[in-house]
RNA sequence: UCCUCAGUAGCUCAAUGGUAGAGCAUCCGGCUGUUAACCGGAGGGUUGUAGGUUCGAAUCCUACCUGAGGAGCCA
């Protein structure tokens, strides 16, 4: 066995293996798995571009790295040397003839096995967890989202505004918001940029935030995190009809890029990407009391109280079953427009023409995933926004500012925010929001 | 906060009132093309915690802890 990587100009990727048939070559990472026959040893390497099969036969290496190939522990980091060969055989259709092999540190009882685990001891161990393959696909098409994201708003001119993760209070006030102490006062982890954003349209025109947001509520669902990162537009002059084709560009969008960038990712997921490749613009658009309607027909009420779901009430929001119902029968997203004022955040533009209804929209994602985008156009009159702010009983003072925006230039403007593990698990076809995000904050889960 | 279900070997699970078991992982042995390899052997347990019922409790009862799914709220 060698002691230094002498004589070796560097190491290679695997995911560029294809181009070094032939050729010897170094490839350094971790021990994903092993088999062995005998006089025949099989490695699996993963240096987190892909996976690579070594194989070792007993007459073809010392008996030093013959004997280690059989000894080394599952996830010990490692460098190997050998020649590259096309192999129908081997995963990926290359393999690497073992010559020598260097273990840089041998790991001894990795706790995740090849086998099944459970979601608790997974998130216990969700500093290795990120090492397997699932979890691996899963923040890959991560990245692509959130570099798409900044790819599509930089491209049409958005400047990148970053609002801040202390607010001195509740940004609409009615979810329950983490409390931390700011030098004596009291100061709030945020849960929205949008009230900071909307200052910032009207000095950049288009601007956006990407960061996280934080919800104290005690949500115990797959859909809910407390720490969730969300992005969030917000255009000077955008009506609701604009804001609606800018919520349907930005997830066509980054649904082309996963389709385009992750498809190795996703059949690790083994998602059905036929259902995918129908997502293109118009999505399906619908009002409030056009989904009512739907919700209240008796088959469907029949359907909700078989499944034990609370029954949709007219004029109320709509629940997990409901957001199911309405897009179930769609190839597209749905976007639901219009909801009652009095269900929606005070700052939400009411319908001119029917003013018990706002200038809102939810987007739901087919196949049960539901709403990934909220947004609406806001309220641009002085006098109306204090009404609603004192309706609410919100504290006129911590709003002095929002409200001077209406004071000065005022113009109709309006977004939307988007959250980014729900579209991540929509489209990795995953269940739990937990696995869209590297380290899941939730109810009770502060570790790792 | 509420409803439902669960907690047994490192992991995934079985044992429904009568001696606590299997697969994987680990260790030993066998096999020259494995694919979650396979075959043989070994070690591994205060059955979540506390109390109760019983001749006898993993199993039945009570409380608590932890987790999962759902509701409410939302992205």
């Amino acid at each position: 066995m060698r002691k230094e990587p002498s004589g070796m100009k560097g190491h290679t990727d695997i995911r560029d293996l294809a181009s070094s048939e032939g050729k010897e070559v170094l490839v350094r990472g971790w021990l994903y798995a092993k088999r062995e026959s005998g006089k025949i040893r099989f490695l699996v390497v993963r240096d987190g571009t892909g996976y690579l099969q070594v194989v070792a036969f007993a007459k073809e290496v010392s008996p030093e790295v013959f004997a280690a190939c059989g000894t080394v522990g599952q996830e010990s980091s490692l460098e190997v040397r050998g020649i590259i060969r096309r192999e129908p055989r081997a995963p990926g259709g290359f393999e690497m003839g073992l010559k020598e092999l260097r273990i840089l540190h041998s790991a001894v009882d990795y706790p995740l096995t090849p086998k099944e685990h459970g979601p608790e001891f997974l998130l216990d161990h969700r500093h290795l967890w990120l090492r397997s393959s699932r979890p691996h696909a899963l923040l890959r098409i991560r990245n692509e989202i959130c570099q798409g994201v900044r790819d599509f708003f930089y491209d049409r001119g958005f400047v990148l505004i970053d609002s801040p993760m202390f607010t001195p209070a509740a940004c609409e006030g009615t979810s329950t918001l983490f409390e931390t102490d700011y030098f004596g006062e009291k100061a709030y982890l945020t849960q929205s940029g949008q009230l900071y954003l909307e200052p910032a349209c009207m000095a950049f025109g288009k601007v956006y935030c990407f960061g996280p947001t934080f919800r104290a509520e005690k949500s115990k669902t797959r859909r809910h995190l407390t720490e969730f990162w969300m992005v969030e537009p917000e255009v000077a002059f955008a009506e609701l009809p604009e804001i609606l084709e800018l919520a349907e560009d930005l997830v066509c969008s980054l649904v082309a890029r996963a389709l385009d960038r992750n498809r190795e990712d996703l059949k690790v997921l083994e998602r059905d990407t036929s259902r995918l490749e129908k997502i293109s613009k118009p999505f399906h658009r619908m009002t409030y009391d056009e989904a009512a309607k739907i919700l209240e027909d008796p088959a469907i009420r029949a359907r909700s109280d078989a499944q034990g779901a609370p029954p949709f009430t007219p004029g109320g929001d709509f629940g997990g079953f409901d957001e199911t119902v309405l897009t179930e029968n769609l190839d597209r997203p749905a976007m639901v427009t219009h909801y009652p004022t009095d269900i929606k955040a005070f700052y939400m533009q009411p319908d001119p023409a029917n003013p018990s209804r706002a200038l809102c929209v939810d987007v739901l994602a087919p196949e049960g995933y539901g709403e990934i985008i909220g947004g609406s156009q806001r309220i641009h009159d002085h006098d109306l926004l204090l009404a609603r702010i004192r309706e609410h009983q919100l504290p006129e003072e911590a709003f002095k500012w929002y409200l001077e925006i209406r004071k000065y230039g005022t113009v109709p403007h309006g977004g939307f925010g988007m959250g980014v593990e729900r579209v991540v698990s929509w489209l990795g076809g995953v269940k739990h929001l937990r696995e869209a995000i590297p380290y899941p904050r939730m109810l009770h889960r502060l570790y790792p």
